[in-house]
DNA sequence: TGCAATTATGAAATGGTTTTCAAGACAGCT
DNA sequence: AGCTGTCTTGAAAACCATTTCATAATTGCA
């Protein structure tokens, strides 16, 4: 028995997995180039140490068999992973919440870059809410770094990974003590813009729809009273939330309308959210611009088309998707980078 | 020296990775606990040939140290990695084009349900537009399999893809012959509650919004013409589409709209859209319902806020992410699922 | 021609886990 | 006591690619 299994000769006892796919290994392209597996090894990786004959040798192989580097190997091979894990909130998007697409461009533009670096992206599942949960994550997939996509309400837990030698960037309030690389808008610029639209509207009630819990939003509505102080008479009132974080809906609009004299000014903050509070308005009579001025937040699309079409902050994202990624791989590197913060500029429109 | 190397027992030679993360190994853990590294894996996957004793000094020992699995070591060792790649269509939501957070929603959906069942999520880079590279994108990582959210106009490539034993489920047009497992809502019969609501309201001249070389929009527009059959005189118009797919833009209807004589029914492919033709028609004061009558698609949040507020196709897409995740479960298993449509209602409103 | 220096290549070790196989411990039985 | 069978454990191989180190081949030079 034991002569036989020697006298099989090596290939035959591979068990394949699935039917037909026939996986092919760098041993394989080896053993067709007539060369050794360090030298495909070297010829893929564009090492010098080769003849230009063995290197085009090995390459035709390599591309007649369509064979394609296990990178689950090299991941275990290497300390470098080339692989970035992201955290997605994806709170705002279920249970018919109002949140806004914008997360989503960044990530588009997360997943563009790191593809333009040859990174891998994983997307990290939900539920990541504490240290232990979210620091066994990174290291059982072994990604060289997170990228958070919405700060949330998870501010605190970022501080302490920041003690956890974690590379990791975040997408939002930028603070200087955060002991984690942010990158964000101006939220308190922004906030200050929506005030002065307002002031220069002379309006006096203001309303403020977003849960402050967040540090983005916080800061939007610090701005907001930055550019209240120095009016005389005017009153800032929030929204009471009563559930989760970042899902008002319409009908909390609505029911807090319900209670109280309406203010002349909101600053809502997303243009979604924007737009709940028009039709919420609506139904009580209340039209914008004429009863109110209204300021969103992100500049979607829609936000130009609606009726009113909506004033609203934007936030420079094209090139944010870039910037998470440029400073991840800084912080990868070793560097300690600083954070950035984006610049946001009013675009108004009828409301 | 060689000595001094040998009596240092072990350890001290490991090259760290990153500093103080002192990544620890299943070896180090059997150390800890003293035992052998087989037996530490099979306290830590639950196998039943281990004392009691014996796992719950390992699991003491793990938990102590915040040890968690290498997957990239696991996923070397089995044929089955636990990884799923996924594939968006970030185009709907590059440069300013008329994209819906439908999409998004399905991924989150998928998240969850690969989150689960303990699966990796692995993001595919933009720009897999061929087999080819589709193909060694999966083998490289390794993935089980494939699910490609939003077909868009790759139909022929997912149909190519289909002969190549990769485990795929694709979310778009459910059609019987196209070789590859999908997943999606009765886009024919979604046409065809717009068409009826136009016979309802009289209207003869019918403008689709849409790019029909993507197949899902082609089978709205088809279940359009069903409707339209039986009833005189009924025009349908497409919206002449300039550029790449499913970037209909503002600008694009209302050049539309410059040359012809108005239509008195729109159905777009999206609510984004049909924000947009709301916008576009507006300008040339045509106002729905008063003017034409208008139907969008996804029924997403802002539409019931939206002024007029849009009658829209609603997909059940509560379920589509887990649904997607188990047809793709079955068939990396060996089974060859069947595909699912799934059910379409139109909500209707002001337009 | 002989020697050193350079260049191209391969053998073996490595990374962290799982699996197979064999061995050891121990209980139950005759 | 001796045997069989069950239960728990560990040694070694395997997964696939990369890196170090050593060897073979070639060139340059005296």
């Amino acid at each position: 028995m034991a002569y036989q299994m020697e006298m099989s000769g090596g290939t035959i006892n591979k068990p394949r997995g699935r039917s037909g796919g026939a996986r092919l290994t760098m041993q394989d392209i080896a053993r067709l180039a007539d060369v050794s597996t360090p030298t495909v090894s070297r010829v893929l990786n564009g090492s010098p140490l080769v003849t230009e004959e063995t290197r085009e040798r090995v390459l035709e192989v390599a591309r007649a068999h369509g064979y394609a580097v296990n990178r689950n190997a090299q991941k275990l091979r290497h300390a470098r992973t080339n692989t970035v894990a992201v955290m997605l909130d994806f709170g705002s998007h279920r249970h018919g919440a109002i949140g806004d697409p914008f997360i989503f461009e960044l990530l588009a533009g997360v997943s563009e870059a790191l593809s333009v670096r040859n990174q891998d992206l994983l997307l990290s599942p939900p539920g990541l809410d504490d240290v232990r949960a979210f620091r066994d994550f990174h290291r059982a997939r072994g990604a060289d770094g997170f990228i958070v996509l919405g700060q949330g309400t998870r501010d605190e837990m970022l501080r302490a990974l920041g003690k956890h030698d974690i590379p990791l960037v975040v997408w939002g309030a930028v603070s200087q003590d955060a002991g984690y690389c942010a990158v964000g808008s101006d939220n308190l610029g922004g906030g200050r813009l929506a005030g002065e639209h307002f002031v220069a509207n002379r309006r006096r009630r203001w309303l403020f729809v977003g849960d402050i819990r967040h540090e983005e939003l916080r800061l939007r509505y610090e701005g907001l009273k930055l550019a209240a102080q120095g009016v005389r008479n005017v009153t800032i009132d929030l929204l009471p939330i009563a559930s989760m974080a970042f899902t008002v809906t319409a009908e909390t609009v609505a029911s807090y309308l319900a209670g109280v004299a309406p203010p002349d000014a909101v600053f809502a903050f997303s243009d979604t959210a924007a737009m709940a509070v028009i039709g919420a308005f609506r139904e009580r009579g209340l039209i914008a611009p004429r009863d109110y001025s209204l300021v969103g937040y992100n500049n979607i699309p829609p936000s130009a088309h609606f009726h009113p079409a909506i004033t609203t902050i934007d936030q420079k994202t094209d090139v944010a998707g870039a910037l998470l990624v440029e400073k991840l791989m800084e912080q990868i590197d070793g560097e300690r980078p600083v954070p950035v913060m984006l610049p946001t500029r009013m675009v108004k429109r009828e409301t």
